[in-house]
DNA sequence: GAATTTCTGGACTGAGTATTATGGAAGTTC
DNA sequence: GAACTTCCATAATACTCAGTCCAGAAATTC
């Protein structure tokens, strides 16, 4: 039951694709109307209302695109069959491949697209840093999960483990965006995992490090 | 021998601290010429152009004033009478006391300043991409000078030590933005620097961690 | 006090902002 | 084909943007 009248002429998901790129590159508050519309086809000021609502409803649906697919690679964190350690290095490893593809922007939308607002916009930085916040309760549910399990010492090292690797994948958007490559950022990974496997209770497998 | 004519009326260096604060909090971009004749004082336009040129140049101006102040949390790094290890710790530590101080606004105008920037203020967002790269050689200088001094072992792990920190670095801007305290960044950073510890070749003092 | 210098208030540019209104064309369903 | 629905192009909304200009006032130096 196709709906009646009139079609639209251009195709929605390419114009949203679009938008996101131009969100991605430049953030939420520089990117003008004119740009968006002109990167989705030239399409009209109605067309576009008509088909988005308004420029923060287009960023909303944007932010939820790019959470459905780029973000995924957050998802090891809430993978449970994964080992917690397995889930933290393949979030960081994802999330430094895809912030660093050279098939779109480099950096994170989530970390870096509402960076700079003016305040009438604040709802907009809210969105992302609501977000930013589940990733940082993602990361600390993972090291209590492994101390929980035994596989983690339960120290005060160990209780600042989720600060350093949240503070740590969030600073790769501004590598990235600065050109970091992947290599650079995945070689640094695997350093900064040694900081659990110092930790580790479970002594399987690779040592810890030495002098 | 004091400039003949009227002198002008408001506090140039006030207005500079003023302009710094709202720059500092919602970027280059967002803030308008409005807002920030409004914060330093109800000046008039020609008063500002007057004073500072333009808002670009007014901008310029309060990087390299952040630069003298606040930043020189990161002297640390270019003080060759600290070991490389101190001076790692304490630009970390002295940065993540600074950004979360309760003075002024939170995080890292380096970092977050122009990160949302439309294509005609590149040169704006080339500034402050430049002062980054400037922090990145300031690490690894420390980094190869451990090692040259025989400090640090020279391994494959400890040529990812500046990416490590750089990121951990650049990352405590988004923590502090997003209200993290300066204890919980600190903590995480006498974490970190055990990475470092494990590397070291002069074992005085603490060893290195282990379950 | 006179001459000079510089600042200030306010009106004003021209361009760009997001968004809305109007009128007619195009395509759909029955 | 008729009725209907939706889209699109154009124009215009009210507003903010960074920046300019001018006339007069204020403070300086001589």
């Amino acid at each position: 039951m196709a709906r009646t009248g009139r079609p639209r002429e251009f195709d929605r998901d390419k114009a949203l694709d679009a938008a996101m790129a131009l969100f991605w590159a430049q953030g939420y508050e520089p990117t003008s109307l004119s740009q968006l519309k002109a990167c989705m086809g030239n399409i009209s000021p109605a067309s576009f209302y008509a088909a988005f609502g308004s420029k923060e409803a287009l960023f909303r649906e944007i932010v939820q695109r790019y959470l459905e697919t780029y973000g995924q690679v957050m998802a090891p964190l809430w993978d449970e069959t994964l080992s917690p350690r397995e889930a933290i290095e393949q979030t960081l490893r994802g999330s430094a491949r895809m912030q660093t593809g050279h098939a779109h922007p480099t950096g994170c939308l989530i970390v870096l697209g509402a960076s700079n607002c003016s305040p009438e916009n604040h709802s907009v930085q809210y969105l992302l840093a609501a977000e930013r916040a589940r990733t940082r309760s993602g990361i600390s549910a993972c090291v209590n999960r492994a101390i929980a399990q035994g596989a983690l010492a339960d120290t005060p090292l160990t209780e600042t483990l989720p600060a350093v690797f949240t503070a740590f994948l969030h600073g790769m958007a501004c590598e990235a965006r600065d050109g970091g490559s992947a290599e650079k950022l995945e070689a640094a990974i695997e350093s900064l995992m040694r900081l659990w496997d110092s930790q580790s209770m479970v002594l399987s497998g690779s040592g810890h490090g030495g002098g």
